[in-house]
RNA sequence: GUUCUUGUAGCUCAGUUGGAUAGAGCGUACGCCUCCGACGCGUAAGGCCGAGAGUUCGAUUCUCUCCAAGAACGCCA
């Protein structure tokens, strides 16, 4: 039904086109142009009723209010200057004014010739902030999103041509790092770097990561409970900020040893940040950032408090003014927070930054942006806080293990990748544990990404094991075998170098949705939500999976359609491989 | 208490600049391997889009009220 010969050629007006909607845009543009109508926002789209067409615009019934005419009227006129344009297959009305369009094939295929997936390099350099590691503490589930999310949003700026720098922002700083070396001074209190004659000589101490771990809970259980411990907790605290020698060389090895350890977490959800800053780099900036605050007027004392009110005219809830300093002369997060923005701006000039960190911190991220505007710590920058949904457990409840504690990463990741282990083909001999180290990570970061970034969702561990259906392991097992159909054109010598033509609903539902790409990257990118590339994605290879079953395409015999859906099958790959990589996931060679 | 968010199929979730017949995965029932990788493909059942009112040609989408769940709310981070 849609065969046509290859010399049917048809010219595409200008340049050739990114984005299959930008050129329907223009059609429809200029279409108007030649009536008396004007629709200031053009949206075409996808026609939710495909048996009318491929395409609707749906502005008519917008300009019949405007121009006060009768909407089937004004439609009927755009379409017929449409008709006019042998892109079109056929142009229609439906009643009481949908524009229903349906592209020719001729040139569905022109364009999937010349689509390109290069984009210029853009001026504006993004900062992004995620993962939110504390030192001394494990990894626990609800760092998985913000490193996913986080990731995944600073590949896509990058592909999008944007300069991109990411940050992950330890938390090394401040109260639970006095608790830690408190518990350590109080269980090993001969360490030379506890004597306050501390003569700065390296002394080789048993710190490991399991032990940190286990005493950051156990001491901040304690500060809870023992009103004399918390004291001596402060004090340690005081004298960390004091940068007492021994303390701070103590506090250099924790750093050291737990920050491996974060890396080889973040490594495995291949999440890469290009700075490991922390609170402590901001902390220098402190007295500096107070400095100039003080010969503003913007600071005001409240009981005893510094604080620097940010309520507006329009708030609906009391916004309370974010403190400054405690009336204890001690300084808070929010103060760290305007000093790692301070930081950021005098060392980077980013245009924008980006929090990519739980949506419960809203409040005070809104603080913390209105007092840095206020005080014009970033009159070029753009502040964005991009929260995500909490991670709750399958009673809907905050997810905790089953002894009702909170579960390590490491610990899941590792849950996922045994079952991965347990279902993968035995046929396959070679690099076993590798594949399925790669297949759960898909399957973590897949079913993470999947829903909408503002909503709360269920962990649940058997969802995320379950490798049928919407996962990122039927992602993967497409792909590969994309590329191994394409690997056995190339031993028997089979080449192609474009698409002919289209021969039936199966590949011609492929090419419409490749059509999409552009405008799914830049959906996602002014979301910053990545569902949806993860359903894009699902979209595509479900799409191909059911041409595939469809058309034996190495036995096709009619050299211009075998060609052309090996084009196509590389397309597809390709496209796989590019969002795949966005998503920050790993394509393994086999599974 | 105040404010915000959420409520869509048995379960988990998509879906708005207001559009035609509301989607997907899992689960359930039934099919498809002498053919490029069946972790695949197809078919079917399953919904008063929380309830009620309003705005209009037209509402899951916008407004209001109510019900239910969750979150945040000055010296913790």
């Amino acid at each position: 039904m849609y065969s046509f010969t290859i010399f049917d050629k048809i010219v595409l007006d200008g340049d050739i086109m990114k984005d299959f909607y930008k050129l329907l845009h223009e059609k429809i543009k200029n279409a108007l142009d030649k009536t008396e109508y004007c629709d200031e926002q053009i949206v075409v789209s996808e026609s939710n009723r495909r048996d009318l067409g491929e395409y609707q615009y749906n502005g008519a019934m917008n300009l019949a209010k405007k121009y006060h005419k009768n909407p089937n009227d004004i439609a009927k006129e755009i379409v017929d200057y449409l008709k006019e344009d042998s892109f079109f297959l056929s142009v229609s009305v439906a009643s009481p004014g949908f524009i229903n369009m349906t592209i020719s094939p001729v040139a569905l295929v022109e364009v999937l010739n010349s689509q390109t997936f290069n984009y210029e390099k853009k001026e504006e350099t993004i900062f992004l902030d995620y993962g939110g590691a504390n030192v001394a503490k494990s990894l626990h589930v609800g760092h998985l999103r913000s490193a996913n999310i986080g990731e995944a949003l600073n590949r896509l700026c990058k592909f999008l041509g944007y300069n991109t720098i990411s940050d992950t922002h330890l938390g090394d700083w401040g109260r639970p790092l006095g608790l830690v070396i408190l518990e350590l001074s109080k269980r090993y209190p001969e360490w030379s770097y506890f004597n306050p004659n501390y003569d700065g000589i390296y002394e080789d101490v048993p710190i490991t990561n399991n032990l940190l771990e286990e005493i950051y809970p156990y001491a901040s259980n304690k500060a809870k409970e023992d009103e004399k411990y918390l004291k001596e907790a402060q004090e340690m605290t005081k004298r960390l900020q004091n940068n007492e020698k021994g303390i701070i060389d103590l506090w250099y090895k924790i750093m050291d040893i737990s920050k491996t350890d974060i890396k080889k977490i973040y490594d495995r959800l291949n999440a890469n940040f290009d700075l490991y800053k922390g609170e402590s780099d901001a902390e220098k900036y402190v007295p500096e950032l107070l400095s100039y605050l003080d010969n503003l007027d913007i600071v005001i004392e409240s009981d005893g408090a510094k604080v620097i009110p940010v309520k507006e005219e329009s708030d609906k809830l009391e916004i309370p003014p974010m403190l400054l300093v405690k009336s204890d002369g001690g300084i808070l997060y929010s103060t760290t927070e305007l000093a790692t923005i301070y930081e950021r701006i005098k060392n980077y000039q980013p245009d924008e930054i980006w929090y990519i960190v739980d949506k419960r911190q809203s409040l005070h991220f809104t603080q913390v942006f209105r007092a840095s505007k206020k005080a014009n710590i970033t009159p070029n920058t753009n502040l964005v806080f991009a929260g995500f949904g909490t991670m709750n457990g399958s009673d809907g409840k905050p997810f905790k293990t089953r002894d009702g504690g909170v579960m390590r990463l490491t610990d899941l990741l590792d849950i996922v990748k045994d079952e991965c282990l347990k279902r993968l083909n035995p046929n396959i001999v070679d690099n076993r544990d590798e594949i399925a180290e790669k297949i759960a990570m898909s399957a973590v970061k897949y079913a993470d990404l999947l829903p909408n970034r503002e909503s709360d969702y269920i962990f649940d561990i058997e969802k995320f094991c379950d490798l049928e259906g919407k996962t990122g392991p039927f992602i993967l097992y497409s792909t590969i075998r994309m590329k191994s159909l394409l690997n056995k054109a190339k031993e028997n010598n089979i080449t192609y170098q474009k698409m002919y033509l289209i021969d039936n609903e199966y590949d011609k539902e492929v090419v419409l949705l490749l059509n999409n790409l552009d405008s799914v990257l830049n959906k996602a990118f002014n979301s910053k939500s990545l569902n949806d590339i993860t359903d894009y994605l699902y979209k595509l290879t479900t799409s191909y999976n059911r041409f595939y079953t469809e058309n034996i395409i190495l036995k096709e015999t009619n050299e211009l359609k075998r060609e052309s859906w090996l084009y196509l099958t590389n397309k597809v790959y390709e496209v796989n491989k590019l969002l795949l990589d966005i998503l920050a996931i790993q394509i393994p060679e086999k599974m």
